[in-house]
DNA sequence: TTCTGTGCAAACATTTTGCAAAGTC
DNA sequence: GACTTTGCAAAATGTTTGCACAGAA
């Protein structure tokens, strides 16, 4: 935990950005919920029960610079709201998602599954890939099992 | 063009939706522009020009309405905007983007390059896959070739 | 007439910006 | 003192909603 926080502050000293404790405080929570796929809006509530006095715009235009650093990704499931994913340790592309239309969970996957199609886009294509973002929807194990259930009590 | 308009009408039809003037005049405009990824205000605008008389409201509404119904699909390509696709003909899946960071162009891929990685998802995550997003962020071949112009340029 | 669809304007939610004050080097 | 960062409030953006009216079945 402490030895990220470290990192992103070196990241951050490199470009000559300050780690400041509003900085910090949002990077906390962002490590703290790495499972959470945070909305601003949630980012904001989470650190404002640390550091009551700080303002949504210092939130977002944290994420922003966050994002630009490649610490965190912005994504958007489709809802309105955009959300910020920490990049994990070392991972050099974005994790893909599995967004599960019934129950509206959200599970991660961080294997590197584009290997193959990646290749065939620099190939065929000619599109030099920097990154990518995949998302499957569809239904979760969980959702499946209980539709089951449900389909053989109602049977 | 008018077959799928046809087939368009049908599909509202057996909903019990009408396709209306306005309604009409809107995927004409998609169908015209098949190629770009238009905002529901880039629609507006193009349908304004045929319908002047049409709301904005209304285009939201017909978009969401054929959202509904996997005429179009809604994207997102992390610019706040959201933008409309039609569904090719017969296609089960979404296709694919290939964005370019540098000129922003936006190229569609219709290859299904993801069968393999989705069977892998179902049996290895359980996860029942419906439909995916995939998004290749990067260089175009195009930019690719400019920066190697400029480089020979400035050396 | 009943129901669906429309246009307009107002409401809404999310995100960005301007600016003066505070903090850092 | 120059420069960065912050908090607040206002503005901008993108989208949705309420409602009275128009149109089709």
């Amino acid at each position: 935990m402490e030895h990220r926080i470290e990192k992103i502050k070196k990241q951050l000293h490199s470009q000559s950005y300050k780690l400041t404790p509003q900085r910090e405080a949002t990077v906390r929570v962002l490590l703290e919920n790495e499972e959470d796929h945070l909305s601003a809006e949630d980012v904001y509530l989470l650190v404002k029960e640390k550091a009551p006095e700080i303002g949504l715009a210092t939130v977002y235009r944290t994420l922003e610079l966050l994002s630009e650093l490649k610490v965190v990704d912005k994504i958007n499931f489709g809802d309105g709201v955009s959300r910020y994913d920490l990049r994990k340790e070392g991972a050099e592309h974005f994790h893909h998602h599995l967004v599960c239309g019934e129950c509206g969970s959200v599970e991660e996957i961080e294997d590197d599954l584009l290997e193959d199609v990646e290749k065939i886009v620099e190939s065929d294509w000619g599109f030099k890939v920097k990154d990518h973002r995949l998302t499957f929807h569809g239904v979760c194990r969980k959702c499946q099992a209980d539709s089951k259930t449900n389909t053989a009590l109602s049977s």
